[in-house]
DNA sequence: CATCAAGCTTATGTATACAAATAGTGTAGG
DNA sequence: CCTACACTATTTGTATACATAAGCTTGATG
């Protein structure tokens, strides 16, 4: 992505997130322009791909808003990239070769040299964390799943979760990444798809603790 | 969307399908302004909605051009459809009431109007058969799964497979949807599931055969 | 007083001109 | 003859002006 687009992408993403755009306001391409610094053309360019990860909506009238997030898209969103995922550690686990396995207990390493202080390095942690799961993207082989994937993973509000993990939830996190590792060293790709799954399942949970308190998540699970 | 950028997208979709534009060749957005008889701005509109369908992609220096689409593409295509209306599919099953029901049987009776003849009506099948996915799609009430099966789904190089069916496979198509019904019915979710994986794979085998002969297809099902 | 319509305001859609970047080509130097 | 550099031509990115459509306000009429 070019400057200008990158600019108004990356300035709106922000509003967004700060809460200096609260869920539901309109999103008036001019204002938005003159705010970023930038043209009407890029902010448009920038809206067209928020609206694709649904960080916005528009209405019929081509309106944008802020998407507003109840906790079941949350779970939603988790539900699918659950299944996506847990297919691409799979695919991984069938295909992976023995450098590339390397990369992945490096990218792991990274994420335990995070944790194991007292006072976790959550950023640290969270690129790592990144740099893990798309490597397995990688090797899963499939532009569709990555593209498909793409749109989920870039959600905020789902890789901001970790800022809610204590230093034992992030520890388990960097564990759960282990036992992938030995299902990937041993090419069984359906184990990989079951620690997979159920390590994003996992964070959901830690997410919806967090946000709603234990009473609110019975209740979305069956909405 | 809007008028102009309706019609470029209309007009370089179909000038990819039907050939006109090979895959492989380049996309210059002036070349396909004055071909559609709009100006550059609706054309990049469409550019951007065809690439995050992945009928066409672009390099590193952001030049666009027809994607190809190879047997191991489709399949990958296939595979992420069939796992994903599958989850559609047993969410439909767990939430259907009788109304939408009623709405599916009669999609389906509307589906075995056109292939009862000997000279079966694919268009009115591929009618039918779009409505009836999009019926379950719409039960299964996930926005998300929506938002990722649209550019799936939307993929010509899938629909139309069934041009290549014979009666006898369009009829088998609409065996498979009354399956499904009878999942529906008994709120069956796995069951549900497992029958629409199976009608999406069946579908691409029918594919792989008419396009590329028996023999390429365990090639590709390797790669 | 309510309701509907007309025009006015505001937002988005489209076209076009210009800026920036990239690829292709030709020439000069080794 | 091959390579490397520079220049040109082509393509995409950005800004801006104008067109169009949707919403809102105001005023007239039943």
């Amino acid at each position: 992505m070019s400057r200008a687009t990158e600019r108004a992408y990356a300035g709106i993403r922000s509003m967004i997130l700060s809460g200096e755009l609260p869920a539901g306001s309109q999103l008036g391409e001019e204002v938005l322009a003159e705010r970023c610094g930038v043209s009407r053309t890029p902010v448009r360019d920038a809206l067209r791909r928020l609206e694709s990860e649904l960080m916005v909506k528009r209405n019929e009238a081509q309106r944008t808003f802020v998407a507003d997030w109840s906790l079941s898209d949350v779970a939603d969103a988790f539900e699918l990239r659950a299944m996506l995922e847990g297919h691409a550690a799979r695919r991984a686990a069938e295909r992976i070769d023995e450098s590339t396995l390397h990369r992945l207990r490096c990218a792991n390493q990274a994420i335990l040299r995070s944790v194991k202080d007292d006072l976790p390095d959550v950023e640290g942690f969270l690129e790592g964390n990144r740099e893990f799961h798309a490597i397995i993207l990688e090797t899963a082989q499939s532009r569709r799943l990555a593209s498909l994937l793409g749109t989920l993973i870039e959600q905020p509000v789902i890789w901001r979760t970790a800022h809610h993990y204590g230093r034992d939830a992030l520890r388990r996190s960097h564990g759960e990444h282990e036992e992938l590792l030995a299902a990937f060293a041993r090419h069984d790709g359906a184990w990989a798809e079951a620690v997979m799954a159920a390590h994003i399942r996992r964070a959901f949970h830690a997410y919806a603790d967090a946000h709603h308190g234990l009473a609110a998540i019975d209740g979305a699970r069956q909405s």
